[in-house]
DNA sequence: TGCCATATAGTCGGTTCCGACTAATAGGGA
DNA sequence: TCCCTATTAGTCGGAACCGACTATATGGCA
């Protein structure tokens, strides 16, 4: 069946407008405010784009263009009552059916025998070092929210994050020790 | 200083072209047979545009343009010693460095909240059943070509992907069953 | 008061990506 | 031998995506 619009900025426009109408550029700082620009590739010529298909499809609507001084025109968009059906619809669709993601990690591991042991052990330890900052990180921004009471569903997406990187960051280190202790095995002819 | 090609199925294209020379719709074959499907998004025309991309900036290179009986012709490429260079050291970025990469159930999840607590911990237990049977899949492909006296670095990349999985699912059971029991407070404006 | 950094708001052209479509041949069965 | 399906091989137009760029207004400080 194939959903029109699939962005998924465009999950975070609609979830934004469904609060309030807003201008695009309002819905840019909005996700960024809140901590989102991490969940959503926020570049300004998506944005539109994304808009302006969302539009098309009556999912959202322009409901007024106001012009303050000598600044471009904003256009207001507000949701439509189809909008608000898709957008439940969409989110439930996405909770429970994986899709396939392609990764460039996953690439990049699944050629790991190119680097050779030692070089491919290095960069797992880097990495891993990375990825341990970036849990620190999280932990800082749950740990600010939760502080100025806000409750914890309103960042749930960062501690599913802070989990997967975890993970990341054990599997990393698992198999950097394993190439280490030679317990995985290098063919040669890599 | 940002890469001049950055599809990842160019990693891979290289990858295969450093093994022996190839023709693109031999490469996605050849990468269907190893199970690299879920690790590469393979379709007709990115790949005709990755080769060509490549060729263009002289990673890789035409050797012969073949024809047998009235098929259509066949362009068999090569990798270069640049294309070899940048593979390696391009491979050694992807791993070192994390990328932010914007997961459609990331997305997702940060409008957890409109699902509601009871369709919210339904489809997260409904993907946890979904994640299960694809660790079960991942298990058996695994299985099978340790099977066949393959070197477990041919698939490390599944191994990877495998322990990804399970972090998931014990994410959103957990998650599900804190809803479940109530110790995942919803507020009321959702 | 002159200047610079930042915030506001969005445009534009190019690249990448996608998947439906084309087209020829080989193999197998009725 | 005729037809149907699967395999081989690739094309093409459009949709999505990106990020550098434009342009005005505001606030602070030297």
């Amino acid at each position: 069946m194939s959903r029109k619009v699939r962005n998924t900025l465009a999950l975070a426009v609609l979830g934004l407008l469904l609060e309030r109408p807003m201008h695009p550029y309002e819905m840019a700082s909005t996700l960024r405010e809140r901590y989102k620009g991490s969940t959503f590739k926020i570049n300004p010529g998506s944005l539109y784009d994304t808009v302006e298909a969302l539009a098309k499809h009556r999912w959202i609507e322009p409901v007024e263009t106001v012009r303050e001084g000598n600044r471009p025109e904003r256009t207001v968009y507000a949701h439509t009552e189809l909008g608000r059906q898709e957008f439940v619809a969409w989110l439930d669709e996405l909770v429970r059916e994986p899709v396939a993601e392609y990764p460039k990690f996953v690439a990049a591991v699944s050629y790991l025998g190119a680097l050779g042991p030692d070089r491919a052990a290095d960069a797992l330890e880097e990495r891993a070092r990375h990825l341990a900052e970036r849990i620190g990180g999280a932990d800082t921004a749950l740990a600010e929210t939760v502080g100025k009471g806000a409750p914890r569903l309103f960042m749930i997406e960062v501690e599913f994050v802070r989990h997967a990187w975890q993970a990341e960051l054990d599997w990393a280190r698992d198999t950097a020790a394993e190439i280490r202790s030679g317990s995985l095995p290098w063919p040669k002819n890599f």
